[in-house]
DNA sequence: AGTTCACTGAAACGACTGTTTCAGTGAACT
DNA sequence: AGTTCACTGAAACAGTCGTTTCAGTGAACT
């Protein structure tokens, strides 16, 4: 309990990172110590030690979902000017659909809902703040005086729900050439609704 | 192993529903049979005798799920003739955003991610399935030569995410009045496109 | 009365859980 | 050379897991 390093080592990374590819192939729910150790090939000891307590790994290892999923509203977001809301959905949802990407989103799903169930420990706002980074980004790209009423802030929200409607369709299905049609139809009625307004 | 009842007897449904109230609140994820029998007056040894093993309790319990969801299906389905696309939409909107609809709505989310991630076992197919059975469901709504057209398709899937995306949304923050705002602008630009073309 | 049979309490089984204790590594620093 | 200290293997701890074994209920039927 009192052991534990104070500034995250070389070898710890090395370690969460092997974790996270783990994660990623098994998800969240039955992770259990000794499985993964012996799959990267460590031992619960270690991991005790480096992590302070499973709790503390699951904690470290949905924080590193979270840099790869920031990473994403990164890219898109400081990469130049506002684009306009639907075009950055449309980047955001090229993105989401690619299938190399789905055993990420996978662990994103099993988190989302598992913090909505168990709302303590080490899930404890998962849900609420991966949506409120999302509507952020999307903000980011409205224009100064809609971004700040409540229309705006519907139309955000239409936005991202539209994503992840589709994205969870798009892991149960699999049927790409549906769900990215519906997609493409959502967006292409806020644009041509937008552009009757003159906004981007 | 050999020991399990053919029929389902009254006792059976009766901690069945008693179980099915239990999970509502705690979720599946963590479920024990020992603090499950301890809450609802029974002890493992009947559970397993009545449900075969844990892994066939789970699968009653999904089931049992399944009834709820269906039981709404067929009161806006059946309820007489079709009512154009969008005014199912908003009746089914009606019913997810009732707070007291939440457990249950949770408890869906959980076993739909966790079928997205343990494909095989007690929660096999169920994200699959809950997606053809409200795509179904609205396709009922939708007039005669568009229902079988890939547009259609991908109409009524931007619907279903639009109300998927929406639940997810009011799951994890609780925005009651944001959400559904949303939902309503989004439905609003579905149903002036559709007016247009002479599509209810 | 005797038998059958659906049902159940108590206890144990082996496997697994996260975590701790103890005993060491081996490299870095004084 | 001696000490410190980050790190780790082996084993055990107490607890929970799903499941099984055994020994019964008590009502229904012959």
């Amino acid at each position: 309990m009192s052991e534990e390093p104070p500034s995250p080592s070389v070898r710890q990374v090395e370690l969460l990172e092997a974790a996270y590819r783990y994660a990623l192939e098994h998800g969240l729910a039955d992770l259990s110590l000794r499985p993964l150790a012996a799959a990267i090939g460590s031992s619960p000891r270690v991991l005790i030690y480096l992590f302070g307590s499973k709790d503390g790994l699951v904690k470290a290892l949905l924080a590193r979902a979270r840099v790869d999923e920031l990473a994403v509203l990164g890219s898109l977001g400081e990469a130049g000017p506002p684009a306009g809301l639907t075009t950055a959905a449309e980047q955001i949802w090229l993105w989401l659909r690619e299938p190399r990407h789905r055993p990420l989103l996978r662990l994103w799903a099993e988190a989302y809902t598992r913090s909505l169930i168990e709302p303590d420990g080490a899930w404890a706002g998962f849900a609420a703040s991966t949506v409120t980074d999302w509507l952020a980004l999307l903000a980011a790209h409205q224009p100064q005086p809609e971004r700040d009423t409540a229309q705006g802030a519907a139309v955000r929200t239409a936005v991202l729900a539209a994503l992840r409607g589709c994205l969870l369709d798009l892991l149960a299905t699999g049927d790409r050439d549906r769900v990215d049609a519906a997609l493409r139809h959502q967006l292409g009625l806020i644009e041509n609704d937008r552009s009757a307004r003159d906004l981007p």
